[in-house]
DNA sequence: AGCGTATGGTTAATCGATTAACCAGATAAT
DNA sequence: ATTATCTGGTTAATCGATTAACCATACGCT
């Protein structure tokens, strides 16, 4: 049934050459602009008349040339997506949300990877400049500025970097994390970091260390750092941290929960009964690991919403007012480059799993080997 | 200095209107046919002179209207990426592959995301279609037949899939894998799936079972089926089978193998001393977990180029012969919709790491708890 | 001198949709 | 009765790049 359908479409499709708009016209005997203005709904059109040239139309399969229509309309409705490493995994779920948004709003998501390079960063830009996208969302590298571009651009990135049109609340996220452990009683805290000059990630550790109040200890490690000096695979030296009062270990992303949490578990040291595991972001995985990882989850459905809707306004709008701004007089701002949205921040949700729990005084007996 | 630059192009471009050929042409009192001819180097143009349009093209800040040529050319230069499921945690190494191989021979991608959904494939391809793209590349939903598009289609699934164009040689992944474990001694196996009904996941199974002698004993489990019934938090109920001997899980895709990993450690369980561990796919949690997961690799990067390369290859043939192919006389094959490539499967790399070993004999000690 | 043939361009049509400007006929308003 | 307005269309220009067809001029060769 369904496969006859698309059987029958293209039947007609390939008898020739796909038709266009004269060729409607030409079978009902009407111009090709009344078939613009009927299909568009935008002129004057007889409802009658709608109708018949809605039924030729899809009889014949008619799709809209999208060439023509940009070439007319100086739009071609497609938007470039700049991602800082597409290896993130974060990017999963950046680009699903994109792409939803993107699609609500009559746009196509065109996808460029930065490798985490600045510079290819700059040629992937105009790789996408070139293919005419009308804006781009960008997930910027660590602090990279956007330099001046011919189009709109909306920035993902953290609401403390200045340009940044919408992003989630990571400070808050990390604020949130670390008072659910510190109302279950942790004292003595290690943070881990992965990039010491990303944004994200200071403002995730930044938004942690507000919730701590005087009589707390912590500590911040950075794992690029690290894993440079000692190599990819080292141990994370976890197990000292532990004997040496240790009992919540708060990572910036699951990834790096995860490897705390099997370094962990490796060493025989109990999550959460010793030692409590936090991540970031509730990557695919970590509902389903053992045990499920306490985390921050970010509406990435509606950080995308807010950012293509900006986006989206801010094309729509230059079409009416085309040269507001000329060369000589920029007026402070750089000509509405980067665009703003309304709220600027997404508040995050603690996600409370397995991972973590009320601290056991070292009185209370701790098992060792098998729990069942 | 590379700032200026982008500045300066800036400056040039917001000074009015972007410029085109004929802006060019007039500015240097030629005709616009041969602006085109010398920058697309086809026509016969003196060397000079296309030297000198060169110059004022980058001048101007000229970038070339994609709609313009699309619109003259019929190819928009742009593929379709189709994905049964973005957040699929393998998705950023086949974007970034598929990204840098296309962008490689001059396409752009513009992602649709299936939702994992038949109906909602049908429609992303159409709304690919509609932004006029010359090619797709599918990734199947299970056992998805592609119908007839207007364009021609790459699938990326696994051998067995009938009409598939490449992908990485699963079974025989499966078989490494399998080979390896029964060289180290095991004996009794547990094969984990998730959905019974993806080819590739069968492949991967049946390679396994291929490597298996007699005397080998294995059963398998699908999670899909297991979660439906117990709920997605379920145990797996791994301690019980490792009580009953099994010395060895091997599952489709490290998320499974992680899952079984965590249940394992958390129980107690020593990996690999007292049971291996084996995942597919090399995600980018794999090698830094605790111990770092034995896992199958598949060379995307080659994969997305055989691809591309297919995929490419049909649009610019279609080129030179446009109407091969009569509705009427449809003669066996239809009409080369799914292209093929040569080698239409790529081999699949072990990665042997730590969570797989020899099998330690019962009259072994087992410790419990800690390590060190 | 006369013919063929490179060389280096130009002219003009074309791809498909959109839209400003215009127009005929009917109806309403003064 | 005459002008204004509304309805339902049509005509033709336009967006920017490409390319087939054409046209000078110069050069080589017999």
């Amino acid at each position: 049934m369904h496969q006859q359908g698309a059987l029958a479409g293209i039947e007609v499709a390939a008898s020739r050459t796909r038709p266009n708009m004269s060729k409607i016209a030409s079978a009902l005997g009407v111009s090709s602009a009344t078939v613009s203005n009927a299909l568009s709904g935008k002129g004057r059109v007889s409802a009658e008349l709608v109708e018949k040239i809605r039924k030729k139309a899809d009889e014949l399969g008619y799709v809209p040339s999208s060439a023509g229509r940009a070439l007319r309309t100086g739009r071609s409705n497609v938007l470039g997506l700049v991602l800082p490493d597409i290896s993130n995994p974060l990017f999963p779920q950046i680009a699903q949300a994109m792409e939803a948004a993107a699609s609500n709003a009559g746009y196509g998501i065109l996808i460029a990877d930065s490798r985490g390079d600045v510079t290819t960063q700059t040629q992937a830009i105009s790789r996408l400049i070139e293919r005419g996208v009308d804006g781009l969302v960008v997930i910027p590298r660590r602090g990279t500025r956007i330099g001046d571009i011919g189009c709109p651009v909306a920035m993902v990135d953290t609401p403390s970097t200045p340009g940044n049109t919408v992003s989630a609340d990571h400070w808050e996220g990390g604020a949130k994390v670390a008072r659910h452990l510190v109302d279950l009683g942790h004292k003595n805290f290690l943070l881990v970091g992965y990039d010491p000059a990303s944004n994200v990630q200071n403002d995730r550790i930044g938004g942690m260390k507000s919730a701590f109040d005087r009589g707390i200890k912590y500590d911040t490690i950075w794992l690029e750092t690290l894993l440079r000096e000692r190599g990819e695979q080292t141990s994370l030296g976890l197990i000292d941290r532990v004997r040496d009062g240790v009992t919540a270990i708060s990572a910036v992303s699951d990834l790096h929960a995860l490897r705390v949490l099997t370094e962990l578990q490796t060493a025989g040291i109990k999550v959460p009964q010793q030692v409590s595991v936090t991540g970031f972001d509730d990557l695919i995985f970590s509902p389903v690991v053992t045990p499920s990882l306490t985390t921050v989850h970010m509406d990435m459905a509606r950080i995308a919403e807010l950012a293509i809707a900006a986006l989206v306004r801010e094309i729509e709008h230059s079409k009416s007012e085309p040269n507001a701004n000329t060369s000589q007089k920029q007026n402070g701002k750089a000509a509405k480059q980067t665009v703003t949205a309304e709220p600027s921040k997404v508040s995050m949700e603690l996600m409370v799993r397995a991972s973590s729990g009320p601290i056991i005084l070292p009185d209370t007996p701790i098992l060792n080997g098998k729990t069942l």
